[in-house]
RNA sequence: GCGCCCGUAGCUCAGCUGGAUAGAGCAACGGACUUCUAAUCCGUAGGCCGUAGGUUCGAAUCCUACCGGGCGUACCA
């Protein structure tokens, strides 16, 4: 059995050698795109950019590579212009998609390397002083998106986390718990533990705007705890617990997991370290008042604090000792941060600084950024209280996607709706999320979200379920190996090349760190194919052949569909 | 001031490393359920791709300048 990807590797090795025999040399790039949909083939081919190198016109060029030898699974090879449209042979499009799909299952398109690189993906870090907002979302949904792309590529890859749970900002909370909260637990007032701790952070920024005593107070309570007072380390480590016990369930709720978890209160004495070194080796240096620094200006940045006056670490500080202690313990090929773009120029600094201390992995380090998420107000501001909640945006939507369902005749009973309901309401926010681009600023509309219409998750899960039901109504869905060719209908064929490009599109997705061409994909398929359910019958098709023919072109896309919302976190849900 | 990002239909966005006639969705209007899930489908309308130059056989895509918006430029994280 040939796969997709060993066929479109065959046909660009025959492509080259027509034209080293014809022209001499081999063409620089030989890219598959899509022809127009006028013309029936599979494949098209443009010879522009052979044109400078072969010094030919493309349309010579095209009608020169249309005259290669073709193996018997090329129907036709036709020059149009500076054009080649390839088209298979439909049986062998048919077999070859279906085949695939049936042998990889839910790893259609997944690829293995023979030593696969090890990539770290950082993603989520959060502060342990309040609950996880919208912004969040953002990271942990692309941050699980690249996790699985990288993982489809045949990558060994490690997702980390790194808990920032030390500081100015847990000290306010705690210092709000002790003078507003005392005695309290999440249990006794019945919130999350995330949501408690947050309660007592935002009731600080409260209570301190009248009152700058506070405020010492918590400075004085930071010093305490570098000092390592029993007493503040003890009810440090009470609130941490509480924040990431609720941390836990909203990662279980997005899908988020991590195989190494780390913790800024175990690591900022390691960039300590580091910079000191990197004092003695006169790559950083001090100033008068003790502070060290490096410059940057020869790159276009500026001079970069690492170490302050009083010898206190500071967020590059901790980068650099978390980055040199994950590099020492997992010698990754790669580290992948998923970091929100205002930080663009800490990780300049944080790779330029990597690089001068001598570490070459520096270069293969990649700040994964990506747009602000704005509430129509204007940006989210934490201390306000004026965020969006993750916890409760997932439970909006999931109950809006409860009241659609409620309307619904769909006979299942509550525990399996709210599954369900769950499944449609995370995913709608995450499909949201996915298929703009990450550059792109996301102007958070609340209302319009929450409608399931258009380019949705609930529209692919939806078309989803609806393939499911046929399927399940089919029961046994035969083996049409030896049958091939029923399906020449418009809309099939149109699928069969969507399906075609499916291996192609996971893996520029997972070059490009780029989920949103998956996301964009799983759209264009989804469409396709509710356009061929409303022009053709499935169980009462025109003959048993044609019927089998389409019921695997049904498991197909619904395989597909799966795959694909799966990689993007997304649940396919069999009913909705 | 300097640096980075964004600017495509009324709104939200696609448009892959330049390539066959600029595409969707939403909103608006008009159609399609005795038929495999109408959370669907079909149709109509809507564009000087921010502006001006440049490179090229060919530019929404690359380069330069400008305009508009965002982010950053902390001994905060």
């Amino acid at each position: 059995m040939m796969t997709i990807q060993q066929m479109e590797k065959e046909l660009r090795v025959l492509i080259c050698a027509q034209c080293r025999s014809q022209f001499g040399g081999d063409p620089d790039s030989v890219v598959f795109g899509m022809p127009p949909e006028t013309i029936d083939a599979d494949y098209a081919v443009e010879c522009f950019s052979m044109s400078k190198l072969f010094r030919k016109s493309p349309a010579d060029i095209a009608r020169t590579i249309a005259n290669m030898d073709r193996p018997e699974w090329v129907d036709s090879i036709i020059p149009a212009g500076p054009y080649i449209n390839i088209k298979l042979t439909p049986a062998f499009l048919e077999r070859t998609v279906f085949d695939q799909i049936d042998a990889e299952q839910t790893r259609f398109g997944w690829q293995k390397q023979d030593t696969p690189a090890r990539v770290i993906v950082e993603y989520s870090s959060p502060n342990t002083n309040k609950p996880l907002h919208l912004g969040h979302i953002r990271n942990n949904v692309l941050g699980v998106a690249v996790v699985n792309l990288l993982r489809a590529m045949g990558n060994d890859v490690i997702p980390a986390s790194i808990l920032n749970d030390r500081g100015i900002h847990i000290c306010k909370a705690m210092v709000a718990y002790r003078k507003f909260f005392e005695g309290q637990t999440p249990e006794t007032a019945g919130m999350k533990g995330d949501h408690f701790v947050g309660m007592t952070y935002v009731r600080f920024d409260q209570e301190s705007r009248g009152d700058e005593s506070l405020m010492e107070e918590a400075r004085a309570m930071l010093r305490a705890w570098e000092a390592g007072d029993p007493a503040t380390r003890d009810l440090w480590k009470r609130m941490n617990r509480w924040v990431t016990e609720g941390f836990e369930q909203t990662y279980a709720r997005l899908g988020s997991t991590f195989e190494l978890v780390q913790f800024e209160s175990d690591m900022y004495q390691e960039g300590k370290s580091l910079a000191l070194d990197g004092v003695q080796k006169g790559i950083f240096y001090r100033r008068e008042d003790g502070s060290i620094w490096f410059d940057l200006r020869d790159i276009g940045l500026d001079e970069k604090a690492i170490v302050r006056g009083d010898g206190t670490s500071l967020y590059l500080t901790q980068d650099l000792g978390v980055a040199v202690d994950r590099a020492r313990r997992y010698h990754p090929d790669r580290v992948i941060y998923v970091v929100g773009s205002e930080q663009i120029y800490h990780f300049k600094a944080l790779f330029a600084a990597l690089g001068r201390l001598g570490f070459e992995w520096a270069a293969q380090c990649v700040h994964l950024s990506y747009g602000m998420v704005y509430l129509p107000e204007g940006k989210m501001k934490s201390r306000e209280g004026k965020v969006i909640d993750a916890d409760n945006l997932m439970d909006d939507m999931t109950r809006m996607a409860l009241d659609v369902m409620e309307e619904s005749h769909l006979q299942i009973d509550d525990a399996d709706r709210r599954s369900i309901a769950e499944a449609i309401g995370i995913g709608a926010i995450k499909y949201f999320i996915l298929k703009v681009g990450a550059l792109k600023d996301i102007h958070f509309d609340p209302r319009g979200s929450l409608s399931f219409d258009g380019s949705t998750g609930a529209y692919l899960q939806y078309t989803h379920a609806r393939i499911r039901s046929i399927l399940n109504r089919a029961g046994e869905v035969p083996d049409t190996d030896c049958i091939t060719g029923w399906l020449t209908q418009k809309e099939e064929t149109t699928l069969l090349r969507k399906l075609l490009r499916f291996p192609r599109c996971l893996s520029d997705a997972a070059a490009d760190l780029n989920p949103s061409r998956l996301a964009l994909y799983l759209w264009e398929l989804a469409k396709l194919y509710n356009g061929f359910y409303t022009n053709h019958r499935v169980l009462d098709a025109p003959g048993p052949e044609i019927r089998a023919a389409r019921l695997r072109l049904c498991r197909s896309v619904a395989m597909t569909l799966r795959c694909g919302l799966e990689l993007l976190g997304i649940r396919a849900v069999e009913r909705m």
